[in-house]
DNA sequence: TTGAAAGCGCTAACAT
DNA sequence: ATGTTAGCGCTTTCAA
């Protein structure tokens, strides 16, 4: 097979040995220290090939105090761990940061922190070593782990903006403008009897998409806009729709906070006989995988996810590597995607 | 706000020090070693307290060896981050790992190896002291990944069957069974021109899934199962779907080798004004969300994926416990979902 | 049972 | 530019 001489890992001292060289000098090659003579790389490069050398994280980590590894901490609300993942807003956010990190040669270790003692292990978990820093990904508005971050002083960064005030990096979206690019869309269109469906309220997502599409309407003029509230499931959608129905019946227009609602929302439409986007046309939020494959198409607000979990990263690996930099907020813009629905 | 008193991270030597033991001692009560004076054992958890000391992993793994974390390697073939996260299949195998090792105390590392660089530094990632081992996610039959790993005698376990044979452990569903359940449950309605969608030939598998059906079909008399070929996407199943329609007309039942094709070939006999069931009767393949909110209901084939991910886990734990243990394979039964659709 | 001391493999002063 | 050496924080013989 390949050359497999010895039984015991290969170490600095073995490939010093090889190379004729000193440990220090070996280890500077390795580190690609400029200052060393060409000839001696050249032979430490060659005894790390023939010795099979790789260097040992523990004992690199102990001795310059970084791990080199970074935490992706979901802080779903007390969820189950399946429906975090089965979540294609985790997903893209996953991926994002994966893909981002592993162009730097670095592997995001996943914790999820769905109770408080999950919570206090999270913190644990990084204060032992485990990881230089953490990416927080949590939705709900009073999770209480941004703070726990913060009072341990240990580097992290947010996805959405923190409950409370707080002095933590973070990125978001412009919920706001994407609440009210919906609003346009929809009053372009000339509905007359617009609604929205929101999220829930411990979201702050959900309040800012709301909040932004009652001011956007203000500001055309439509003082008053019905609401339903869901939870962003599909069957939440369902129910919203149907209230909505039943409550507003001459509506011809809604704006739901989450594309997966929206999907509910449609179905329950075509239900009760309503053509989209004749009869109601229906703004929704995300992008998501389903929503393009909807029927109708589903017009609605994209945002950059994985823009924003690449950021996110970014954020964090500056914050590690300098300690004293401030925390920076990003916000990123939303676009109107038009399909059928409106 | 809390008690921080040190600058410096508290260390074993301080905790030893307001205990009034020595290291040595601090080190057992806090490994909980049984041989330790009562009285010791409390003053130690008090300065461990008080001080608000935790062990430094890099120091601990640089001693015995042991990183206590291990990594999740997904392996696609060659596609890009953001595909895989998409896939509710990985979430869901994702998710099982994650919320199984949990338990565990353990956060598993999210390594994507899907270009011969990135695989090549996942296995460095390993060798190097990232992981203990390795969860290998792959679908290629011809990944290399799984035989890189028993090469340089990296604990690993499988998600699936490896390509070539390998002795390495894995778990994997009956894909066979599952497809004569769909068959089965095809015949029975009294279909009597059956086909099939399957999978990219690359997929193990999508090849064991369609010889299931076509074995399942020949024991039920039926020697000849018209075959069109997808790659598990969407798309691919509407072109699927509308390939079968022209050249077998008549066909009155298919099997389609995942959900997501399902759908596809769902909305193309919708569009072909093809009633199902009544016209044609349409078996799936993963209980996927979105199959369970398809319209009409997609009856489907259910894999545990969550228990199969939780056992590759437990596999791997008990290889790096124990390296001397045999590979093992551990093979999952799968469900017929009745819905709607057959 | 407890403590003293020897490393685990590496980097970074400090000397040369 | 290169080598020597002192640790990083911990576990674990080995003595006592």
């Amino acid at each position: 097979m390949s050359t497999k001489s010895a039984d015991r890992k290969p170490t600095l001292e073995d490939v010093a040995l090889v190379a004729g060289v000193s440990r220090a000098t070996a280890s500077r090659v390795i580190n690609g220290s400029k200052k060393v003579n060409a000839q001696m790389i050249r032979d430490v490069q060659r005894a790390v090939k023939t010795t099979g050398y790789v260097p040992n994280t523990a004992a690199r980590t102990l001795v310059n105090g970084k791990t080199g590894s970074i935490a992706l901490v979901l802080s779903g609300s007390d969820g189950s761990a399946e429906q975090v993942f089965g979540d294609p807003f985790f997903g893209r956010v996953t991926g994002g940061v994966v893909k981002h990190l592993s162009n730097e040669g670095i592997h995001p270790s996943l914790v999820l922190a769905d109770s408080d003692e999950a919570r206090a292990k999270a913190i644990s978990y990084v204060r032992r070593g485990g990881a230089d820093g953490a990416l927080l990904v949590s939705t709900h508005a009073d999770d209480p782990l941004p703070g726990l971050f913060v009072d341990e002083r240990l580097p992290a960064v947010l996805f959405a903006r923190p409950g409370r005030p707080t002095p933590i990096s973070f990125v978001d979206l412009d919920h706001d403008k994407g609440a009210a690019l919906a609003a346009e869309r929809l009053v372009a269109r000339g509905c007359r009897n617009i609604a929205t469906i929101s999220g829930p309220p411990a979201v702050l997502a959900a309040q800012d998409r709301e909040k932004g599409f009652r001011q956007a309407m203000a500001q055309h003029g439509r003082p008053y806009v019905p609401v339903a509230i869901g939870n962003f499931t599909r069957e939440s959608g369902e129910v919203a729709m149907a209230e909505l129905l039943r409550d507003h019946p001459s509506l011809d227009g809604v704006f739901v906070a989450n594309d997966l609602m929206a999907e509910g929302a449609l179905q329950v439409l075509r239900d009760h006989g309503r053509r989209v986007p004749d009869d109601v046309a229906v703004v929704g939020f995300d992008d998501s995988l389903p929503a393009r494959q909807a029927e109708p198409g589903l017009t609605t607000i994209a945002q950059p996810l994985e823009e924003m979990a690449a950021e996110m990263a970014r954020l964090l690996l500056a914050r590690i590597a300098d300690p004293t930099v401030q925390p920076t907020s990003v916000i990123f813009a939303p676009r109107l995607v038009i399909r059928e629905s409106a």
